[in-house]
DNA sequence: TTGAAAGCGCTAACAC
DNA sequence: GTGTTAGCGCTTTCAA
């Protein structure tokens, strides 16, 4: 049973021809005759061959895959970009490898090192901040460098993605033209979440940019921030800071434990509070009431990743190479909590 | 800037030793003086080297990697089972590479295939049904498979899981337990998501084990099914039949959707209509009212599949290799809907 | 402790 | 349209 794999050898002992002539009759655009062809498929699929593309990697020196690392894997927004970046590529034949970072830079160093290692074609990574040797390892692979879901100072190659900070800005201006003066924000006590700790400062450079005291900060513990964690973080709000007028969360699920909690208490949102979220999750869009919260068109962050891969491999002039940066416009989605 | 990487021969020259001394450089247990190996390693950082994995795994003929099929990626349940078994694997070195079927079997029988051709040490599927070539291809695959998130009546190799027919046996008598005789299924309309199929065909078989008419079956569109596609099934449910006293969904994120569809119209949730959902996402233990769940332990089917693909490499004697069914317990949650 | 030779399974390049 | 040769970057094996 555990008889080592077919190989092309065999292929081509049992059909009579060469290895070369099994290669080609795998490969639909090489010079075949349409009769061996069909003949070798049928018996390669009789004896169970099955190609063996690490052998093929070596060779051409390509892997056809493209190396992705994601904070979580339990998280809609990546999943959404991994999936439009995965069917983006998957017309070229490329697949992705992911890897989970688990919010720690000590983690993506490991992970891009064991990444690198098996020769992707391109490497995408989640936001813009990195160890040292992360970014000399990414600089120094001779492959295209992605940075997404941020919009670094220093990029280390291309950037898809957006101003985390500036959409707190957006949404402290939503709230004060609603009235409201007396804001919190509620997102996790370590910086490990890069883009929710963008978010925090967006959200202090708003407030002072409005006169308003930015003061009004909850932490809900260490990244990623559940739905019980701004449950648990909205009630210390509410004991804590009960006049407050609105809050916004690091995230729509994060921002739903929250109206759970007021709903607990009987709190009337947005009547004595308003709540605003992040990320445009389906639950913003379902609960009742729903939540206010920022769309950043995840699935989009994807697709056009993956169109600039695409466009990186193809390229053959060295100016189709030059380093880019796709912003991501995202929109603020009023709804039924502010 | 794009030049070729360096490889072992580059470090070999600049530490003027052979390419075998650079290889067991790398090797932490095999024999090189400790002032070799830190200058051969100074040296590649230096050089900025990067272990060709594709090349040693063709050489060793074994890749360090599992290959894992899940329906959809954006999932929480299949992302904590994928976490579990990710990070079973993480302390032997072995890596998954992940695939996403879609809930379709045509599309699992080119993933599966594309998987295989990468050369997996072991391959992990999700449910027990798939095409004839799909099952071919995993039985010739010389790799030891693992069926998860199901019991299938005949396993390829090994499996972990749980029966989805049953879990809606207790949920059925448990509604029935608290005097609830007309009992509604919101679940896909089509059974590409077979463990959904499941656990519907479980509900029909306990209604009418219960003496119940099993009829009051709403189909929620394409699986997977959204909450948003709840609340839509929510509604068709209290236009057409809206005697009925209790309802499950099959899964919490329906049931939630459903719920909220009954909080707009003013319906009170246990009162007039009990909902039960499945899979014990975070939301049914925090939304308000809490929602009856069945707990299926996701993370666990994953730990427990990474024991056993660690035991299965490493067995010696063809005992070990057996086929093995580990069966995982659920539990029902009961909560506030129900 | 170190090195030389051979080869993993495939394909580019070149012959015929 | 098909075959031969060489080699991708490592590691196994054997020798020193």
């Amino acid at each position: 049973m555990q008889q080592s794999p077919k190989t092309m050898k065999d292929v081509a002992l049992a059909a009579g021809v060469s290895v070369m002539t099994v290669s080609r009759a795998f490969k639909s655009d090489s010079s075949v005759s349409e009769a061996t062809r069909m003949r070798i498929r049928k018996i390669a699929e009789d004896l169970g061959y099955v190609f063996d593309s690490t052998a093929a990697n070596l060779r051409t020196q390509k892997t056809n895959f493209v190396a992705v690392t994601i904070p979580s894997i339990n998280n809609a927004n990546f999943a959404d970009t991994v999936g439009g970046l995965s069917d983006g590529l998957a017309d070229a034949g490329m697949q992705v490898l992911l890897g989970y970072t688990g919010y720690d830079i000590a983690k993506e160093e490991v992970l891009v090192e064991q990444l690198l290692q098996r020769r992707p074609e391109a490497i995408v990574v989640t936001g813009g901040r990195h160890s040292e040797r992360t970014r000399r390892m990414l600089q120094n692979s001779g492959i295209p460098v992605i940075e997404t879901w941020d919009l670094p100072a220093h990029p280390i190659g291309h950037v898809v993605g957006f101003s985390n900070a500036d959409t707190m800005h957006a949404m402290v201006d939503h709230l004060v033209a609603k009235g409201m003066r007396r804001l919190a924000f509620i997102g996790g006590d370590t910086d490990g979440d890069t883009r929710g700790a963008d978010r925090r400062r967006g959200f202090i450079a708003a407030m002072q940019r409005n006169g308003l005291d930015p003061g009004r900060l909850i932490g809900a513990g260490k990244p990623p921030i559940s739905m019980r964690e701004g449950a648990v973080a909205m009630g210390v709000l509410l004991d804590s800071l009960p006049d407050t007028e609105a809050v916004i969360c690091v995230s729509d699920l994060s921002a739903f434990g929250a109206l759970t909690e007021c709903q607990r208490r009987g709190i009337p949102v947005p009547g004595q509070i308003a709540i605003a979220g992040f990320g445009a999750y389906e639950i913003a869009g379902i609960s009742h009431p729903t939540i206010t919260t920022i769309d950043p068109h995840p699935r989009l962050i994807g697709t056009e990743t993956a169109k600039l891969i695409l466009s990186l491999l193809n390229a053959t002039d060295k100016a189709a190479r030059a380093p880019a940066t796709i912003r991501i416009e995202w929109h603020l989605r009023s709804a039924e909590t502010a």
